[in-house]
DNA sequence: ATGAAAGCGCTAACAG
DNA sequence: CTGTTAGCGCTTTCAT
């Protein structure tokens, strides 16, 4: 592959003239740049991006962690954050940190040795507050979905409103005539589930329907604890009309709970789920849900983060953090009545 | 962030000394070593990466090009790559490519620049020869899934034996009593989709059951296409008994389309799909299908690459190309009777 | 408008 | 066993 240094001596200019001529920085003769340009063409020269990076400290490159690509709603996040980091001339590197707080520590550092630009985290539990610790350093850093009322006006921000969507998912369960809803309660160590278990909480009140605690299916061990839990819920003395499933995920196990017992959805009772993942359409029934815009979540991260990171390359230091809260919709299919 | 130069001075001998207790490479006396680790430690000097990488021309990274993360199959096979990867101590970027051709070669021109030291290709519809191409520049590469003849002992390539899936899959509704099985046959330039219609066409030869040209439903623009297709086949004087999905995704919505027409599964016509993806056990009924090991996959392409690479930098080429193909089991569930 | 020179942080001969 | 030197490919003052 050709170099800077290569291609300078073919057309008989110094190498600092042709990176001008490549980088479009500063003026260069008409005529030079014309010959340097049709050299360039000619050999395919590409600049090597290390080396680049190596000299500018900065390497175009950003880094996007998550629990686990392998959860459903993380994909179309992923994209959305890959298709506008590429248009802006970006490559992002993902890493899966299975919750892992020592994976994602040890990926932080080692991205931090590549000159990342920043961080689009999804990983946390809340607890450890590694985008805090990262703006504090001085790297651009942004939270997605996953974070904690302490993160709120200290780092950059990007979720639904977790509290509307629940609240309104549980209104609408109510006015389809439901009265004993069960809540799929997701890992309460997050700080969005419990925003949807206020929204649920706050729904029913409003409606002045009883909270009743067994009906809030606390989730132990993974998605298919609510099989069980689904099974004893309809065994109480008065079983629920309706499940609200704080992700469809949880909603498909409820539901498949619900057929092995010979309960008919949506006549006997609605399953309402929250993501909208793209399979929720396509089960039988299709699945009610609330939908998050996941890959606009994803580009919306994306542009968060690249704009700090512009910022910083600026100003050296960086913008005050800001939220971002994209709403969600209620999608009725055929799971509710 | 402290450097190699920094640590040295603090100690008081050289970058280099320094970097051979880091490396470990060549012998250091005892003492100065101590000195130094310790140091290491305390300052939580971490090498950067970029300049290492730009000094021996290895980055340790490598890229995963595939057409999209958002295709179900892909986040298993991504997760194996990247466990594998990062056990070795390499680093995954991902690419996605929308199956675009121009967006493929631009990555890989990009990703060249950054040194990358090999490429992990699901990518390719087969007539664009990049790996080959890749493999002929000195670039370690695989092939995963995705790859034609003409590629076979030109390139390395992983995959299961798609011949031998779709016969056992095809003789195994036989042997269930079906004998007018449709077939959802999926892109056709993909050789992986030739090689299961070829194992359709042979099991139903070997059993002596007639081809009906009318029963194979060829894609055209996406999987909901099969939509369609699935009622017009159910509308024939003698409609399918069965269903041979070539991938689980494409079988949910056949599934889907039954369901509208209000055939039973399996009691009215059977359903079995192809690569056992995640989903598949939670529909309803759960999807019998073909299981492809998804995630060993990846991690086989992983290891395959990181031979390679291993290989050329201690005898400067790259090693004869291998073939690594799994196996593929049938996983009997509800959807087939 | 362009070249020379220094240096990003690291490694690898080559001396000693 | 350890220090000196050169250089990976690029950008960027600072001169000219």
């Amino acid at each position: 592959m050709a170099g800077l240094k290569e291609i300078a001596e073919a057309v008989g200019v110094s190498p600092s003239t042709v990176s001008r001529v490549v980088n479009g920085k500063s003026y260069v003769n008409e005529a030079t740049r014309q010959k340097v340009l049709a050299m360039v063409e000619q050999t395919r020269y590409q600049p090597n991006v290390l080396a680049k990076s190596l000299k500018l400290g900065r390497s175009n490159t950003i880094c996007l962690m998550l629990p686990s690509i392998d959860n459903l709603i993380f994909p179309p996040i992923s994209r959305g954050v890959e298709d506008v980091a590429r248009k802006n001339g970006f490559t992002v590197v993902l890493c899966n940190t299975d919750e892992d707080a020592e994976i994602e520590r040890t990926y932080i550092e080692k991205m931090k040795t590549r000159l990342i630009d920043g961080f689009v985290l999804c990983s946390g539990n809340g607890r450890n507050g590694s985008a805090r610790a990262l703006r504090k350093e001085g790297f651009p850093a942004v939270l997605v979905n996953r974070f904690t009322e302490e993160d709120l006006g200290q780092v950059d921000t990007v979720a639904v409103d977790n509290f509307q969507g629940a609240y309104t998912a549980t209104r609408y369960l109510l006015r389809c005539g439901s009265r004993r809803i069960a809540l799929a309660y997701g890992d309460e160590e997050l700080y969005l589930y419990r925003e949807r278990y206020r929204g649920y909480c706050q729904a029913l009140q409003d409606a002045g329907v009883a909270y009743d605690e067994r009906l809030v299916l606390r989730e132990m061990g993974g998605n298919d604890s609510f099989y069980q839990m689904t099974r004893e819920a309809m065994a109480l003395p008065d079983p629920p009309d309706a499940f609200f499933a704080m992700s469809d995920p949880k909603a498909f196990v409820i539901m498949h709970a619900l057929h092995d017992l010979g309960v008919r959805i949506p006549q006997d009772v609605s399953v309402l789920g929250f993501d909208n993942v793209s399979l929720s359409s396509m089960i039988e029934p299709p699945l009610s849900t609330i939908s998050q815009p996941l890959h606009e979540l994803g580009a919306a991260a994306a542009k968060c983060l690249i704009r700090q990171i512009l910022y910083k390359d600026k100003h050296g230091e960086l913008p005050p953090p800001a939220r971002t809260v994209l709403d969600v919709d209620l999608i009725v299919r055929q799971s509710t009545n």
